[in-house]
RNA sequence: GGGCGAAUACCAGAGUGGCCAAAUGGGGCAGACUGUAAAUCUGCUGGUUUAUACCUUCGGUGGUUCGAAUCCAUCUUCGCCCA
């Protein structure tokens, strides 16, 4: 289903693609611009989302948070007029959010969106995000404040080893399967079973769920020699463009998870005085260049079709 | 010219006679991933397609020893100190 890109593709041609689903019971279609970070994604995304006359659905964790557009490389005030984007700026650093939570939004958002045009462009690099819209998440219980708050202390008081016991106990099933070292993956189980009153692992089907719409994942297909040297180019864009200043006037939320990102986390030692603003650079971009490569791994097993990268 | 110190794998840096292919950290490479995911975690990183195995390594050369990254001599380079 991803064979014959070329043709009907908008990304090749101002084709007649709109003009023919519109006209009867053609599928809804939702095209996914993904890839590495600093690959083009969001440039490929508005060109074929004028083309198309359809909105940006963004699937990106962290430029949700309307505080760090820089750093974040969110779409800029320009990119926003040009096309309609949704995700983008709507949350606060402060603010809970998840990937399920992301698949609601998303899943009934889309509606609405299919009504303006029959194909719908996603865009981002957040690939669990992704996965949540384009395979489903399974149906978990909602965590409460306070259990969420007994797992933590669980953590902090007993270490990882009291996760590994009170899972054990909870849950010997996913205790076998989980990565035993990883306290995220343990807290969450543990989250989950007492949230739910089950073993984790009766929830976990890992089911992909059926879409009413077809789903196309693209990315651009770039050596990892260019990608990486548009990485480290783009940091030091980023500091000319004030990175600095916005990490400052959030620094006072830096133990947040939303905090715990690429181009932030490195800057709070150079804002304390530690390093050198160069040092800050190079552990961003080096530590950009490992997302990216992460990002890649994951789409190895991902159904993704590599388009060359357009010329601009 | 004289005195002292240092030279270790991609980098930094432990190791001062056998348990050393050599700690640890960084970097690099590869991977996992279903509710904060730009997060969190894992493996590999001298060579031999596998290895509880063999080979080649700890500035160079030559020694001592059953055995040397570790001891001795000497050379080279770097650093500091006295001239």
């Amino acid at each position: 289903m991803l064979a014959e890109l070329p043709k009907h593709n908008p990304l090749f041609s101002k084709s007649t693609l709109f003009q023919e689903s519109s006209t009867s019971i053609v599928r809804n279609k939702l095209i996914v611009i993904t890839g590495p970070t600093g690959s083009g994604k969001s440039d490929l995304a508005l060109q074929m989302a004028e083309e198309i006359g359809c909105d940006i659905i963004s699937a990106d964790s962290r430029q949700m948070f309307r505080e760090i557009p820089i750093g974040t490389a969110a779409p800029t005030p320009d990119d926003l007029r040009r096309v309609n984007h949704h995700f983008i700026a709507n949350l606060s650093l402060t603010d809970y959010y998840s990937a399920a939570q992301y698949e609601e939004d998303v899943i009934n958002l889309l509606p609405s969106l299919w009504e303006k045009s029959h194909t719908q462009i996603m865009c981002g690099g957040s690939m669990m995000y992704i996965d949540a819209v384009t395979r489903g998440i399974d149906l978990l219980p909602t965590i409460s404040d306070d259990i969420r708050q007994k797992a933590w202390e669980l953590y902090e008081k007993g270490g990882i080893q009291q996760l590994r016991l009170t899972l054990l106990e909870l849950d010997p099933l996913y205790y076998r399967e989980v990565d035993l070292n990883n306290y995220k993956r343990l807290v969450h189980a543990i989250e989950i079973c007492w949230q739910a009153g089950v073993p984790y692992s009766s929830l976990r089907t890992g089911d992909i769920k059926p879409r009413n719409f077809d789903i196309e994942l693209i990315a651009i297909d770039m050596p990892r020699e260019t990608l990486f040297d548009r990485i480290n180019k783009r940091v030091v864009r980023m500091i000319d463009n004030g990175l600095v200043e916005e990490a400052k006037a959030v620094g006072h939320l830096r133990h947040l998870n939303s905090l715990n990102t690429v181009g932030y986390k490195e800057l709070w030692p150079y804002i304390d005085g530690e390093i050198s603003i160069d040092e800050a650079i190079t552990k961003i971009a080096r530590n950009t260049r490992v997302y990216a490569k992460k990002q890649l791994t994951w789409l190895k097993t991902r159904d993704v079709t590599f388009v060359p990268q357009r010329n601009m």
